[in-house]
DNA sequence: TCTGGGGTCCTAGGACCC
DNA sequence: TCTGGGGTCCTAGGACCC
């Protein structure tokens, strides 16, 4: 039987939320960018909102590039715990009409109502109630366009077709036609480099795309020429994710405002955002039993390095060692370090086994403590005293955030 | 005064074993 | 002692998404 699937997206979220949350920004060209207390001077522009979109402003521009060509754009960091409560909203709204949902990010959601809404004129009334009840739940400046189509590629080809507040129904026996009007970079799964490549054979549309023999496209493209043959047809195998599945890999990363030039700011910075790692890896008790670090130069390039350990860990202090021996051999300092990650991966769901070294009993009693002082008063509740002087820079050195608290606030 | 940060998935190629 | 081929595991890297 044919699935009824239905794509819901928020439009220009962050900068809705934040327009919802401050009356003051409302109507205005808006861009959301970095977050509190970051540096905004290295950022890029995360979401613009509808009137800053209007005015050029795109997703991924460097925030002076944004400013320059609209220069009484409002920066506004970015709040993602704010973020966090509306997608838990747009969730729960869905769980109540749906059979199946599946978080696709923040802000977008696929949802399967085969059986709510049983033919495509129940799935228009069930989208417009979703639509009255994510205004009622997440504010009248929230918006959502919606997608409905027989499966996940079809339905956010909709969904994006028409913004803002659009709601697009195609059937199944008009899907091929209404995907030939689609530019092939609206596929989710077509990226630049494809695209691209695309353009070197002639392929520049989704009818040109129909012409090419699916053999020759495996040929090209592998498996993947399989998927852009059927892609362009408008069918797809896909099937909802079962999200309550946990993460497969968890990471940080993070832009300095200025580039590193010594081992031990490195280092520092490593242990420091390995405890972050570390603490959500302890939140959704798992253990990792892969570490990778990674870092990118002045220069833009860059270099990751992975290791897999016999055990697993969930302690910012391991993590950290293995990061730094990782990156230490290749470590090419003069070039300055724009950007440091740490990542853990082969992620475990089982509890850390008691060790049964003294000195190990009391680190993890020490890393017990801290966690219940985080859950009660944040992620900044502690720091270690040795990433300190990391964060009274990072506090000081942010003007933009001044300036923009201000102008939040008037 | 260039180019963030959070992820997922796939493939190529080397190492190793039989 | 030399040689070939297949399978599997591991890692690096790249493409994609928001």
């Amino acid at each position: 039987m044919d699935k009824i699937i239905m794509h819901i997206d928020f439009n220009s979220f962050f900068a809705s939320v934040e327009q919802q949350a401050n009356p003051h920004l409302r109507g205005k060209a808006i861009a959301v960018a970095g977050k509190a207390g970051g540096d905004l001077r290295r950022s890029v522009v995360t979401t613009a909102s509808r009137e800053a979109k209007a005015r050029g402003v795109k997703t991924a521009m460097a925030t002076w590039e944004a400013k320059k060509i609209c220069p009484e754009l409002i920066i506004v960091p970015g709040d993602p715990q704010k973020y966090a409560m509306i997608t838990e909203r747009l969730l729960n709204v869905c769980r109540k009409y749906a059979d199946n949902v599946e978080q696709f990010s923040t802000d977008e959601v696929f949802i399967d109502v085969t059986l709510a809404a049983d033919n495509y004129f129940g799935a228009s009334m069930l989208a417009l109630m979703i639509r009255r009840d994510l205004k009622a739940t997440c504010g009248s400046v929230c918006t959502a366009s919606i997608g409905v189509a027989p499966n996940k590629l079809v339905a956010k080809l909709a969904s994006e077709s028409v913004k803002p507040n659009g709601l697009t129904v195609v059937r199944p026996h008009e899907v091929e036609a209404f995907v030939r009007t689609r530019p092939l970079a609206d596929f989710c799964g077509i990226g630049r480099q494809t695209e691209k490549r695309l353009a070197e054979l002639g392929v520049t549309s989704v009818d040109t795309l129909r012409t090419v023999p699916r053999a020759r496209l495996i040929e090209l493209f592998k498996s993947y020429g399989e998927w852009l043959h059927d892609a362009s047809f408008g069918q797809a195998t896909d099937v909802l994710k079962d999200d309550t599945l946990p993460a497969k890999s968890i990471g940080h990363s993070y832009t300095f405002p200025h580039d590193l030039q010594t081992l031990p700011e490195v280092k520092k910075n490593l242990l420091a955002m390995a405890d972050k790692v570390a603490w959500r890896l302890r939140q959704q008790k798992m253990v990792a039993k892969r570490i990778t670090a990674y870092v990118r130069y002045g220069d833009f390039g860059g270099d990751g390095s992975a290791r897999l350990l016999n055990v697993p860990v969930s302690d910012g202090l391991t993590i950290s060692q293995n990061a730094w021996q990782l990156l230490a051999p290749q470590l090419e300092l003069e070039r300055g370090v724009r950007l440091l990650g740490v990542s853990v991966s082969e992620l475990q769901n089982v509890a850390l086994p008691t060790s049964l070294f003294r000195k190990e009993q009391r680190m993890q009693q020490v890393v017990t403590a801290l966690d219940s002082v985080q859950t009660k008063f944040g992620a900044d509740a502690w720091r270690r005293a040795s990433t300190l002087q990391t964060s009274f820079r990072e506090r000081t050195s942010g003007w933009h955030y001044d300036h923009l608290a201000m102008a939040n606030q008037t």
